[in-house]
DNA sequence: TTTTAAACTTGCAAAATGCAAGTTAATACA
DNA sequence: TGTATTAACTTGCATTTTGCAAGTTTAAAA
């Protein structure tokens, strides 16, 4: 087992917050069940930034644990029992979309491609006088 | 060097903000910044979750070279010479903030310890009738 | 001029992550 | 009713990151 258990380092709540997420994939997992709803482990695996098995494994558990994240259909095998945010896990989305604009904005001068979504539909431009 | 340079996983933005901020320090000692507005390399240090040395030279390096912290005084030398966020830095308040909130409702159960600080300054309770 | 100590660097041990190759068991299919 | 397939993991080992202790360097205090 890779993060059997979390060992919180102060009682300060942001660093709390880090003791959970705070390395390089949980919220990524977290990020995938805001945008799709609901994941299959499979699914998760196959998430552009590649994962591995054993790290995903673990993360899932720790957030299960947590409560952030629940199956489905909880009774039911793993095989295609896919996993969706809790209301605890939910609440998060504030954060990653604050994470997101910020790095729209702040990240693009030294990450290029990074893709920047208009946060709004863009005000249609009125077209120049002629 | 620890982590000489930033690996870009994806173009989500979500992502490209955790390919910076996501470790155990980086918003770590975003914190201490944003809290005590500026900091030497020996305050940051001492901060109660004990992040070490060259950690901490490392991710210092990196926050400057991303232009999220800045030298209080660019052109002295470095002894006393503080840290302070810049406004790329300062935009991840709101962020962190919404960490700490998150983790003050949704980890209390798992760490009783953890600090909840009232949001707002308490309403003063009206006196019971008597 | 000597001492102090803040700001690092270095080296090695420990822990986390990455990758490939299993294993298990539910379901699809013959 | 087998048999094959494949999701959902687990295991083992290499690589990378982190943790810790012990330096080194240099501005400034004494």
């Amino acid at each position: 087992m890779v993060r059997e258990k979390i060992k919180w380092r102060s009682v300060c709540p942001i660093c709390s917050a880090l003791d959970v997420l705070g390395d390089k994939w949980t919220m990524l997992i977290v990020r995938e069940l805001i945008i799709h709803e609901s994941r299959t482990y499979s699914e998760l695996l196959d998430l552009p930034e590649g994962i591995s098995t054993n790290i995903l494994a673990d993360r899932l558990t720790l957030l299960s644990s947590l409560m952030l994240i629940e199956r489905i259909n909880p009774k039911s095998p793993a095989r295609n029992n896919a996993f969706r945010l809790t209301k605890k896990g939910e609440a998060l989305r504030p954060v990653l979309e604050g994470l997101g604009k910020w790095a729209q904005v702040n990240l693009k001068k030294f990450h290029k491609e990074i893709l920047t979504i208009p946060s709004k539909p863009n005000k249609k431009k009125t077209p120049l006088a002629r």
